[in-house]
DNA sequence: TGACAGCGGGAAACCGGTTTCCTATAATTA
DNA sequence: TAATTATAGGAAACCGGTTTCCCGCTGTCA
């Protein structure tokens, strides 16, 4: 069916190696050979067999993406980032859901270096012994997205969470309010979850805020968690005048279960999220909260682990974009009204 | 680095032949041969390389997956349903995004046919007769989501886009309402868009209402384009009394356009969307909408691709899922105000 | 006992490219 | 003019599997 380098060095009159050569300008060819070469090329529509090329070149020029679930809104912009560069770089992506389970993140890793896939993009949000030790012995080029990690030569791209949390938490704080809430990601979470939570904590602590736990809930990044979590926080009696949540699928949960509590947004409660996915600016109301550059994200993910494989040198195996906080009706509140003083 | 069946069979003692057969069960091997192949297979910890295995097979175990842009929800949701059945019966999907330009389309089509995939599922709006005539020189298994074909040997799946919409608009009709409004698709979408569109029209001549092209606007399918879509709407001086918009990113867009405008929904204004994402449960008002399988249909989409590639037999080529109302606060709505008859 | 079928297993061809090694010719230098 | 050096391009090995073809052994039947 598909034409062969044989069928076109014969039509050339010239032999395979020729072929080959003029695909790759691996050797120089006269200029009458190239031409009588490419032109059987256009005839016979040849396009080289992957498979074939692989076979001896050990290459796939495919990447490994393991994500937690591609229908997460975070999670589709990251990935359309790494395609695009993948795609436009002649690579193909190799995408698998871990519903972020460890054993099945394992799972997958080691499945993906078996199919012989040239590089790994790990998005977890939880970096075990057991992937490091994966990396390190597999010696699959790799960049991890969202957390950071030391070891040698694995590429880590990802904001400054804990600062993000931290500057947004003080927004709320320098607001007056001394409640402040936070919903945050699953205790399990030693990176982003973990940064997000303590940059909380130290705002509150900077601002001689006693950290209560009655104002902490968790949720595991969906928007029902959302949802539960913020339902379980207005069940006590004080709820917080402002609420820090993780990220913000669980944000729109979190408004949800406030304006179905009978209380509004920011009126009542004011309330922040993280991540600023699409829908951010088009909920209601707009939805203040952390910008991450998610697609640049995936994009640099790409680039850098492109480079790595192809052998050429990175300068920066650690990246740390810059966020930027979004400021949108949901933390439109007066802040805390201050008594007069008589 | 990695064992090969050369290895395998000098430490087992047998020919790369006999290795083959243990690894396929292509033919029968004794007992012990076989035991000795399976330890020799453990202690190297060998993993037949693909890509020679694509070369004699002649099938890569990829399918090609050809949609408008991973980062929508509906994409997202779909694709998910996709990976799924690849993903545990052996095959990888490459994703592409075309963001819905057709000549795009048509480039990743013949990309991935060169990239030798053993199937394609396509999700397009709009099915050209390029399209159809690339598949039918190509001969590549393929599966078409949303758009309905009667060409050979194509799969097709998707939901009754008429019915769906006729009953959503009815449903509107049947309250009292007779300024009923629509934001839909592009013109150019010949089967969805059209469909959902015809489906609106219908019910409005069943009805009795004439249809009145003030009170329908087009949008690109995105949240963006729902609003601004919205907003030229209400620019009107008479604006509708409920409204039934294409999907439902744009319907969130809608429903912000709306209230923003000084509106309430569904006090002042009804909507209904279509598609049920995720967040359309937790919008706030909470958004009734068609239901679509979708990521059912992704699922059925993958599995029928793969019997298709598989050379099993296909019972039906083309699938109507059903689809469901769900009806939510945005068309709590009271119905017209029947005037009291004296 | 001899002929033959059935079965396990090895050697080698093959899939479709790339790369090494080598040769013939042209170009350069002594 | 002879010797040397580049250069284009061919033959064949190779990548790591699968598959065909064939052979030797055992068991069965006449």
């Amino acid at each position: 069916m598909d034409a062969t380098i044989g069928q076109v060095a014969k039509k050339a009159g010239v032999s395979k190696a020729t072929v080959s050569r003029v695909l790759n300008d691996s050797k120089p060819v006269s200029k009458d050979t190239r031409l009588k070469v490419l032109e059987a090329i256009k005839e016979l529509n040849f396009k080289p067999n992957p498979a074939a090329r692989s076979l001896v070149s050990k290459k796939s020029r495919t990447i490994g993406v393991v994500v937690t679930d591609i229908a997460n809104l975070f999670v589709s912009v990251l990935v359309k980032g790494i395609e695009e560069i993948a795609h436009s770089s002649g690579y193909n992506i190799f995408i698998c859901n871990s519903h972020g389970s460890p054993e099945k993140e394992i799972d997958l890793l080691m499945m993906l270096k078996d199919k012989r896939v040239d590089g790994i993009i790990f998005l977890t949000s939880n970096l075990l012994k057991e992937h490091k030790s994966f990396f390190a012995i597999s010696y699959l080029p790799a960049a991890l997205v969202n957390v950071s990690c030391n070891q040698n030569r694995l590429i880590g791209i990802r904001i400054d969470n804990y600062r993000a949390a931290f500057d947004m938490t003080s927004y709320f704080l320098e607001k007056g309010y001394t409640r402040v809430g936070m919903i945050r990601g699953s205790l399990a979470d030693q990176y982003t979850g973990r940064d997000r939570f303590v940059g909380y904590w130290d705002a509150l602590d900077k601002h001689g805020i006693v950290y209560d736990e009655e104002l902490v809930k968790t949720g595991s990044l969906e928007t029902i968690d959302g949802y539960l979590a913020t339902k379980l926080l207005l069940g006590k009696n004080a709820y917080p005048e402002a609420l820090f949540v993780a990220c913000d699928l669980m944000a729109f949960g979190a408004i949800k279960a406030i304006i179905d509590h009978g209380l509004r947004v920011p009126g009542d409660i004011e309330v922040a999220g993280f991540d600023d996915v699409p829908m951010a600016s088009y909920y209601h109301p707009t939805l203040t909260t952390v910008r991450q550059p998610i697609e640049e994200m995936g994009r640099l993910a790409s680039e850098k682990l492109i480079r790595l494989i192809e052998g050429d040198d990175i300068d920066r195996w650690e990246v740390v974009l810059p966020h930027k906080i979004i400021f949108r009706d949901s933390t439109a509140g007066k802040g805390r009204v201050e008594k007069p003083i008589v």
